[in-house]
DNA sequence: TATTGTTATACTCTATAACTATA
DNA sequence: TATAGTTATAGAGTATAACAATA
């Protein structure tokens, strides 16, 4: 049986608005959109892949992706080579640059949601989080 | 001390992905979208409010809101009717064959969620939803 | 012929500003 | 003058299809 509560949908919706908006002032530091941030944590998190893997990683186009690698690989964060072994491929790569913006970027991110959890009953946050990771791991499918 | 686990951003972001996607069969069967539903919702939660208080309960806005109002008036699920007070107002009310919709769609939804929150160890389940709202409330702010 | 990265086009959604009617 | 509701216009974001290079 479940506590009387608001629907999943709206309390998720509100919390993750709340989330994005104290995340915004940490990417704002680093001149970095959300995408922009999705796009760096995924190339953080593994080798490194090509255009299409990280389209499919991050959830972006591939078409719309292309701007903001652009643009990130203006400003020296990330390099774009060809594959050697398939040379239609491009395979993304954080430069040192890159990484040290992640870095940052993680640990002002991981303060605020230090912060923000403080708000709720200690034991209540364990089952939170634990659960919210099952939830999100996909059930086989 | 907290769990070592990817981003809240992206755990929140996922899950109410996958929440939007297992709603979207519920609400097709009444053909309706989901800021339709987020206002029927609202209108069914209190009284009747005027459409600029029925922008202010969903998060739409006050322009945007029109169009919805427009087809779920012709539908019948709603209707619109001047304040006596300040005639500028237009008092929105749900219809009993709104409340019958509503009420259908709160049924789905609910036993879609105890599915999807089935997949959660249950002691942790209990510290999530107790979190959630939680954290939702706003802090004062 | 199929695929990767890219560009261009059209479409949708959103934000902003005007208009009307009431106050 | 100010506000609620409405409409119209411009801008941003998104999806789709085409293109060049490579396989």
């Amino acid at each position: 049986m479940s506590i009387d509560r608001p629907e999943l949908g709206f309390l998720l919706n509100r919390l993750l608005r709340e989330v994005i908006e104290r995340e915004q002032p940490i990417l704002d530091q680093h001149d970095l959109q959300m995408w922009d941030y999705v796009i760096i944590a995924a190339l953080g998190s593994g080798p490194s892949p090509t255009q299409n893997e990280l389209a499919g990683m991050t959830g972006r186009d591939k078409t719309r992706l292309i701007r903001n690698l652009d643009r990130l690989e203006e400003r020296g964060l990330l390099s774009r080579t060809p594959d050697p072994g398939d040379r239609r491929n491009r395979i993304v790569t954080l430069t040192a640059d890159g990484r040290q913006v992640l870095d940052s970027c993680r640990a002002g991110i991981r303060a605020m949601e230090e912060d923000l959890l403080a708000g709720a009953d200690a034991r209540d946050r364990a089952g939170f989080e634990s659960a919210l990771v099952a939830l999100t791991r996909p059930p086989s499918r």
